[in-house]
DNA sequence: TATTGTTATACTCTATAACTATA
DNA sequence: TATAGTTATAGAGTATAACAATA
């Protein structure tokens, strides 16, 4: 019988996986529950979590942003953010300012204790980070971020 | 001062990381929320879902696995499996039979509807895999289920 | 008509505690 | 006492629908 594809389409770009342990998906999903378990445990002294830590890094990252553009680069829905924002906000981490130009939007600027709280949660992630990745040399971790990058962030500017 | 580190201890490797986006933790969620979403929609022609998939695999890859065993291999709660057994159990896809030397163990056995329908759940998620990791060539697949894998399973047999 | 911030609500996934039967 | 299977329940995290204010 005659093949349609090309020659060096090989065999194994054609296989079906067979076992749980050949799906990537499955290590994806292991390894994130475990960095998650961890990531907890290290932000638990700081009395925050990773969503809160990735919205208040948002703020203190582009001063000025809103809770609408958080929400689209971190990909979460509008309506989850307000508690979260609120409980920043309760702990003086960030001021809302509405936009002179445009009175739908709420721009939010890192108070000096939201930096330097901000800070702090970095600096325990770091240690859970190098924990978690202890096994990896850093050329490995560089080249699993590449990867993963690459698997959930859209084509960047194009460049043809 | 005196450094108590060797001297090849880079700067790297002590540095805290400054932003969000250098997090491997953070790439690892976006990256296994991109791809459990894909694999739902790739699993939702078969009316099923990621962690029923992952436990029918586990009784073909191991006929008569106990759900204790199960769940200690997926890193899921007894609690937690007990439903998803129904369900399958419903649909045909494997048979209990209580351990004759220790009553209080059901020994799970796959049905052929339950091999046949697990091989189409594998197709359907390597379709969805193929997708995801379009970007990737195969060797970079591979390098990253391996560096994947060595984040969340424990040390294998020691070797020494 | 579309977007922002918001409320209310539901659903999924996961975690804990307690029970029974067996060992 | 420890484990297997089970029930009930509670907590996160996330999803949708609808609303008022503004553009």
């Amino acid at each position: 019988m005659s093949s349609e594809r090309p020659q060096h389409q090989t065999a194994a770009a054609e296989m079906t996986i067979s076992r749980l342990e050949d799906l990537i998906g499955y290590h994806l999903r292991r390894a994130s529950v475990f960095d998650l378990q961890g990531a907890a445990a290290a932000l638990e002294p700081a009395n925050t979590r990773t969503v809160p830590m990735s919205v208040l890094l948002s703020i203190v990252e582009a001063p000025g942003i809103s809770s609408a553009e958080i929400c689209r680069a971190l990909g979460m829905q509008r309506a989850n953010i307000v508690s979260i924002l609120a409980e920043l906000e309760e702990r003086g981490f960030f001021l809302r300012e509405t936009d002179a130009a445009d009175q739908r939007i709420q721009r939010l600027f890192p108070s000096r204790r939201g930096q330097e709280e901000a800070a702090r949660w970095l600096g325990l992630i770091t240690k859970h980070e190098r924990n978690m990745l202890c096994r990896l040399s850093l050329d490995e971790q560089m080249e699993l971020r590449r990867l993963l990058a690459k698997i959930w962030q859209e084509d960047g500017p194009q460049q043809s």
